[in-house]
DNA sequence: CGATAATCAGACAAATCCGTCTGAAATCGG
DNA sequence: CCGATTTCAGACGGATTTGTCTGATTATCG
């Protein structure tokens, strides 16, 4: 498990991103996808019902029903991803759990750490799983 | 919760700074701490065992007794506190989850990550805990 | 020695997160 | 229409983490 996100999080970025690698407008099952990047069948179920929910999905229901992205994949960014997933409480947490720490009353690392994850986030930010796919299949990295 | 670490790290974190706020050598009990930062008195407890076995606390029973650092303050570092408590497997994770993700085959945000997590992880095993303590001590920021 | 107060340690309870199971609803092909 | 296959949705089980309780052990002080 990563140390930053949920693994309902990790699941969902790895199969909008395997989303990602098919033809726009492609539809394409839980089950492909689960028994591809082997995450359980259910779970995952209910990891795409909250981002239909969300927006970023569409589904249908039925024998060639499934699921595909609801926006061009240029359009979609990983950080889209994790705050419908983890939410965006995530950005304003404090590292060392101190409740009170903030902008105007800081903890002794909440400066290194502002920088650092703001850096992070924001490439998050910048990264639209459309490219990401391309890097992926370029490597042959869990290629579909 | 802090996104990095877990929730017994935290207050490993935020009672050995406590502690750091102390003259050398000076003998707290676990009941101080807990009720100065709001930890539950016997899961700090178990806490403080597991300090104590890993060497950077020790320890005295009876009605005087209580814990201390078993080092100068200046010679412990925040990341010495990470890595008795969550170990040091947080600094080698996929971001992104993925399990074959490493330096020679690595996930879209390998990279980014590896910038992010070592400067981070740098500035935790730079920062020694007298400094944060005089930090603390000097803003008022939840000071003893 | 006896009362008190602290750590030590193991069992247990609660909460959260992860994962499973079952059945209903919808869609398609024959 | 009927059967097959898929999403939808809620209930349930399991694992891990967090937190609680109880009692044992140890040290201090009168």
């Amino acid at each position: 498990m990563s140390i930053f996100f949920s693994r309902q999080c990790e699941y969902a970025l790895q199969s909008i991103i395997y989303l990602a690698q098919k033809k726009q407008g492609e539809m394409t099952t839980i089950k492909e996808i689960s028994s591809h990047l082997n995450i359980p069948f259910h779970f995952l179920g209910k990891i795409f019902q909250k981002l239909s929910h969300k927006g970023l999905l569409h589904s249908m229901k039925g024998v060639s029903g499934g699921f595909w992205l609801a926006k061009p994949a240029e359009e979609i960014v990983l950080m889209d991803i994790i705050i419908a997933i983890d939410g965006s409480d995530i950005m304003n947490l404090c590292v060392l759990g101190y409740a009170e720490c903030n902008g105007s009353s800081p903890c002794p690392m909440h400066n290194e750490w502002k920088t650092t994850k703001e850096n992070f986030f924001a490439s998050l930010s910048k990264k639209n799983i459309l490219d990401v796919a391309k890097e992926i299949k370029k490597d042959g990295y869990r290629a579909a």
